[in-house]
DNA sequence: TTTTTAAATTTACAGTCGTAAACTATGAAT
DNA sequence: ATTCATAGTTTACGACTGTAAATTTAAAAA
């Protein structure tokens, strides 16, 4: 009962290598894994099936070794990602989540420059208040 | 090999119900979700029980009905939720997170003032660029 | 061409999650 | 004291995850 499939916790440590070279063999996704985790080789090409399956990596599958590449645009992912969770948070309570992260994250000057525009922007039209809805039935 | 027990979307949900009523009856929580989704009595009924062995609820056993307490602040498991994934995504792409998510929430004048603040606190010290990490080995 | 080696595919297995029916115990009503 | 209704507990089951060994296939070396 799954519309869209979902990128799991460590196969996005696969994604994230992948993203960040543009492409690669299953051979540098795990040299380089096995210097960030503890995963065996064998775990992490079940991994990279997994995301073929899930079509967010395919292969070029021509010659061997086999070229990876990303299906989907990290920044994309990462919108999706992020949106899910804040969508299952308390609206009332997404302010100060996002204070939290900005206290918990680096973010360069450039950002930051970014942000405080988007704030400023919306604060011309932000509520004084944002209610609760944890206790409302959906829209569907 | 789960260090820490974490909540699943579906008890998440549970949560918020019992965090905006500050305690509740199993029946409470039932009537509200099923408005909200078309979950069955059991199901919800399981998702408290599972709350209860992952200590993130307590029941107050000593006559029926039970009346179920959280053992977490909402504020925590939110600190909590939100910094693992981002524990997760890039470092250098960090901000433009942020920033999408702040174009997508609604927020309070007063949170987008402290948020403000926040930053501008941040910029202070806050380096020209982040280097994206996504190759390096985890420090242990 | 046979052998070795590297790469890819299959199979595995326990734990979590969404989902819920079936069963049991308790308190309230008769 | 018996009978319901309500609440709580057990059991279930398939999909998804983390984790990886075993097996097969293809390419490279001998």
């Amino acid at each position: 009962m799954k519309e869209v499939e979902s990128m799991s916790r460590a196969e996005w440590q696969v994604m994230r290598i992948i993203w960040t070279l543009g492409e690669a063999t299953s051979k540098q996704v795990i040299e380089i894994l096995e210097r960030k985790t503890e995963w065996k080789a064998a775990t992490i090409k079940t991994l990279m099936i997994r995301l073929q399956k899930k079509h967010f990596l395919k292969a070029e599958e021509t010659k061997r070794p086999y070229i990876y590449q990303p299906m989907i645009q990290e920044d994309d992912a990462i919108h999706e990602s992020v949106n899910e969770l804040f969508d299952s948070i308390c609206c009332m309570r997404k302010g100060t989540a996002i204070n939290d992260l900005i206290e918990n994250s680096d973010i360069s000057q450039k950002d930051i420059s970014k942000i405080l525009e988007t704030l400023n922007k919306k604060a011309q039209t932000a509520p004084e208040e944002v209610e609760c809805d944890c206790l409302e039935a959906d829209l569907d």
